[in-house]
Parts: C-alpha cells; structure tokens; sequence
DNA sequence: CTCTTACGTTAGTGGCCGCTTACACTGGTG
DNA sequence: CACCAGTGTAAGCGGCCACTAACGTAAGAG
C-alpha cells in the first residue's frame, strides 16, 4: 500500500491517472500536457506501474497506458474503513456530549 | 493533497493514525508500540499534523494527540470519485465487448 | 541497410525522508 | 532554587525522489 499512497503523493502522477482514466495514452501524448521532460513521465509511468495502478500495452513502437482503478482497491478500503468508524465514533461522542448536556440542564 | 497521501505512504504512520483514531494519547505511549526512537515518532506527528490528518491538546508536560478524519476526505472523495467513475466506464466496455460477440455469433 | 520515430534507461544533481543522537524547553515537585 | 519527566528541535547520515541531458533500442519507411 504504500506504493499506492506514495504513487498518488504527486500531483503530476494523480494528472496522469486521470488523463489515462478512460482512454489509452501514449507517452509523447501524455508528455504534452505537462511542462516537464518526456523521460520524467516516462519515470512517472513507472512508479504507478510499480503501484500497479497502470497498464501497459504496445503497438509498434508506441505503448498505450491505461488506468487501472482495482490497484486504488486496497487503499480505498482502508481510508473507507477508517472513515466511517471514525464517523461513527464521533456520533457517539457527539450524543454522550448532549446526554451531559441534557444532564446539566435538568439539573438547573 | 501531496501532504495526506504522502503520510499515508508510511506504514508507521498508517499505524499511528489507527492508534490515535479513537482514544488520544501521548507521544511517549504511541512510541512504545513501535521499534524506533520517540523524536522519530515527534517526527511523524509532525508529518500527520502537517496534513491536518492529527490534533493536539497539551496538558502539563504532556501532548495528546487524536486523529482528525476530516483530513482524509479531499483524498477519500477524489479515489472515490475516480474508482466509480472508472467501474462505470468497465462496465460500458464490457458491455460493447458482449455486444461485439453477440454480433460475431449471429454472423457464424 | 539507413534514417526516423517513440520510447526506455542511465548518470548525475539538488532536495527531501526517516532515523538516531544530542540538546533545549516547559511544567511540575521537592 | 534544583531536579525530573515529557516533549520538540537541530545536526548529521544513508537512501530515495524528481528532474534533465545523453545514450540505447526496437519498429517501421525509404
């Protein structure tokens, strides 16, 4: 997982993911959305290779990317267990504060 | 959104966050559950603070630390929205491919 | 075979990361 | 006041990261 967290800590690679989201992408291709080197997306496309978020495949000498959203699985589960727990115990501690509260105005 | 998923992609920290999501607790205790030094421990508090993922609360000498779900949500509605967005794409391509081989069937 | 296109890979660099040790600070306690 | 517990912070180190420039490579065109 924390190839997949560290995959996403850069906005460069989240742009790619999205710009790879639907459709294939050559590298040149994704090169010309972003101000940097075409060998730094190339970099790029192999940390979330690594991370498994991405897919590859070659026609030529072009090779497409494609997003592969199964990889954001495992990080996704965690962060929505996290979350709605959370949520929950928070909704506790909120009705205990309003059973103290509630409390305290009877006894007034 | 860097600061939160590069915190997550940090084992230790996952774990910090899990230990401080329900109950707060010290940077002395949290250190105890973990094989390196309590500056080390410092640090990524400091790493979770800097991506509002973490509260804290000082009492005497001793700082209490709480997870702060809220944190998550930027990075939790944009893996969200990514994730369903791209299932329904799947499920469209899927659904051409079962059309094409009805197609190629038929022609048989 | 030569040239070009599209790409991966390597070497090198500045910068950040995670860790430890050592030190500074703050709030109680005597 | 001195002392101690709990913590933040600086210094230093090995390692990884993001980037560029240069080189290597494989597929197609002539």
């Amino acid at each position: 997982m924390d190839n997949v967290a560290r995959a996403l800590a850069d906005s460069t690679r989240r742009d790619i993911l999205e710009l790879v989201r639907d459709d294939e992408q050559t590298v040149g291709g994704l090169a010309e959305h972003f101000p940097v080197s075409r060998p730094a997306i190339s970099q790029h496309l192999k940390v979330l290779q690594d991370a498994d978020l991405v897919n590859v495949r070659s026609e030529g000498t072009r090779r497409y990317y494609r997003a592969r959203p199964e990889g954001l699985g495992e990080l996704r589960s965690w962060l929505e267990g996290f979350w709605s727990d959370k949520l929950d115990v928070l909704k506790r501690e909120v009705e205990q504060e309003q059973w103290r509260d509630r409390k305290k105005g009877r006894r007034r």
